[in-house]
DNA sequence: TACACTATTGAAAATGATTTTCAATATCAA
DNA sequence: TTGATATTGAAAATCATTTTCAATAGTGTA
């Protein structure tokens, strides 16, 4: 349902809705895993055969512009996009499915305060991932 | 120093001690900065001219599988790579200059036992990476 | 609804990064 | 010193991403 909203966003910023647009929107933001373009291509393509590839990197590269999605870091590779989370949060990554979700209350004042003092840095950002097996997948 | 030390695990590994590897270890060991596979050969061929980009990505690669090196991801690419850090540590990285620092000290079981016990996952390890301003690019 | 403007498209070509192939050469254990 | 073979750099191949371009489709307006 949120593709509708995705929809609106890129029409509201001034960009015309395709078929090929919508074909993308509507696999990307239903995925509950990271895809990577050639994914989003071969997903997208069963609800819009005629999508080029081309189509699907300019896409997705608007997409994120309106931080509508996230691009994924992972150790085999960081090609791979979400949909974006809100406000202050991190991902937890499902090592052998692959399935994505987010999580926020992390606090890291106290570190990144001691890592300042202690290294002369003013610190501005940080990046947190959490790797493990998500509930489905741990009962193999 | 140490770029004798990753010689001699290179050699204990199996591996031939060459001109073309001596100079792509001495440039990234004494790097504070994390360096592409082109920086490295671009400052490595002012010690070895006939150095071939090959030899630097076959090298990088076997550097990383001894861990002596390791892979940095930022906003800007994840091709990059520096001296690997020790035992449990993570990234601080400067925005402006690029520079590499480690630190420890990290402690993040409480939310891993907490994000654990709310999302069902087991979680197995975390990528935690700070970005900043170093001391010297705060003085601009 | 029809129209005109122009953003968007997919195919093909171009680019950029990385990997593979290969014959010549350098390393090193014996 | 020498022979087996690991390593090399150049060139070609591969893979991912970007650019070019002419045809087409979306949108606001009449
Ligand atoms: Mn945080
Ligand atoms: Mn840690
Ligand atoms: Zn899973
Ligand atoms: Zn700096």
């Amino acid at each position: 349902m949120t593709a509708e909203l995705w929809l609106t966003q890129l029409h509201e910023n001034g960009y015309r809705l395709t078929d090929a647009r919508r074909a993308v929107v509507e696999i990307v933001e239903q995925s509950t895993r990271a895809l990577t373009p050639v994914e989003v291509y071969d997903l997208a393509r069963k609800k819009y055969r005629a999508l080029g590839l081309v189509t699907v990197y300019r896409t997705l590269e608007k997409l994120e512009e309106l931080h509508l999605i996230q691009r994924v870091h992972q150790p085999q590779g960081c090609q791979a996009f979400v949909s974006a989370g809100h406000g202050h949060q991190h991902l937890l990554l499902c090592q052998n499915c692959g399935r994505v979700e987010f999580f926020d209350g992390d606090d890291l004042d106290a570190l990144t305060r001691y890592i300042a003092q202690k290294t002369g840095y003013q610190i501005n950002e940080h990046w947190l991932q959490l790797f493990g097996l998500c509930m489905d997948c741990r009962k193999n």
